[in-house]
DNA sequence: ATTATCTATAGATCTATAGATAATGC
DNA sequence: ATTATCTATAGATCTATAGATAATGC
């Protein structure tokens, strides 16, 4: 049912047994949908059955990977915060934010921000699930994600306080917005509100927009 | 094991049936506990028969005062923010930042914001619960929680944004703070950094302190 | 020989329903 | 007579384990 074959693997079904090389495929590739179907479904959401199965191997084997769903879930939270990691490195700020705060995003949780999608789930997990969830966030704050370039006005030292008050305030944003019906205008309004507040906050409070120009 | 007995009712255990106030009672009783123990535990993280004991009856009696367990989920959630509003009532905006961003509120999910423990599971419901949560932000906008005030500088068109970006800005603030472990120190920093910035927003940018006074 | 995967299953759970029981309210 | 609650259970799920199978790697 969730969309295409994750699975890569070329060997068919029935003969099985596999290369060095494979089994690590095999795992990673648990992982990555783990990751994704957590996001999209809630640590709850979906069992070990289920997950083994999206990633086209049978739910027998799991326990040979992993020891327990609560590893997988520690170590899938780090695999989709590093992807956001990956996937924003290099952007400025004002991008990022646009980006972040989009209906794309909101709607698309499976590929979207692990904290937004999973942070208030771990809040309830265990505390090797909080320590994933606090590793990732501090490598998105030392990624400069979030957009704390701005705050280089006011000394190094309120760097890493802007970026990390820039994540709670996008993370609220879209928390907020997929908590309502789709397509109320609601979830929009949340979404473009807090968008033009961030942007907003990026600029020097006087400065016009010509920065902006090259 | 939740805490003391919610349940309030005095007839003892073998000798069952009851007044038509008492019916209704039990009821609030199960909406009134579902909405703690969902705030605790998470949508998935508590069935029909545990929320039902919780209150002090069998579980057996569940639909003949709720439709489903979905029903409830949107009922408890108009119920717990509906005390978060009463709560809430008449605070100024700083108290108010300064209260729902202290550790005291993180630390509680049970009886804190529901929008905070559980906007991200609500995302994962059905449309009924959604919008809940839509009328549940909408009377808390309404309310002016959030510290909606200083908007008025710029015009009334403005106070409901602020109002907005302020609750997107906190709940993010909590969610990324519950995500870290027990005593991290990340978990503490994220929630002083965002409600000094917070405080901050509320106040005029150039304005000294002096205003306080009386 | 080792081990990744498979099939099969144990033992708990979960939502929802069926039918019995006993007190209220006409 | 009605109905809120109870006991009991159906039918699905869920995590985790046990033992069989078959290919890799020494």
């Amino acid at each position: 049912m969730y969309s295409a074959d994750l699975s890569g693997h070329e060997c068919t079904g029935a003969d099985m047994k596999i290369t060095r090389a494979q089994v690590q495929a095999n795992r990673a590739r648990v992982v990555e949908t783990a990751s994704m179907l957590f996001r999209e479904r809630g640590y709850d959401g979906i069992g070990v059955a289920d997950l083994m199965k999206a990633a086209g191997l049978t739910h027998g084997g799991f326990y040979k990977h992993f020891g327990s769903k609560t590893d997988l879930m520690a170590e899938s939270a780090a695999c989709g915060m590093a992807q956001t990691v990956a996937l924003t490195a290099g952007m400025d700020p004002a991008a990022f934010v646009r980006s972040y705060l989009s209906r794309e995003h909101r709607d698309a949780r499976a590929n979207g921000c692990t904290i937004a999608a999973l942070g208030a789930d771990a809040a309830r997990q265990p505390a090797a699930v909080r320590a994933s969830f606090a590793a990732g966030i501090e490598s998105m704050l030392a990624a400069q994600v979030c957009g704390a370039a701005p705050a280089a006005r006011e000394g190094a030292s309120h760097v890493r306080a802007n970026a990390i008050d820039t994540m709670a305030h996008a993370v609220g944003a879209i928390v907020l917005s997929r908590a309502c019906p789709d397509d109320s205008p609601l979830a929009d309004e949340i979404l473009t509100v807090c968008r033009d507040a961030i942007l907003a906050s990026l600029n020097p409070p006087v400065q016009s927009s010509d920065a902006v120009r090259p």
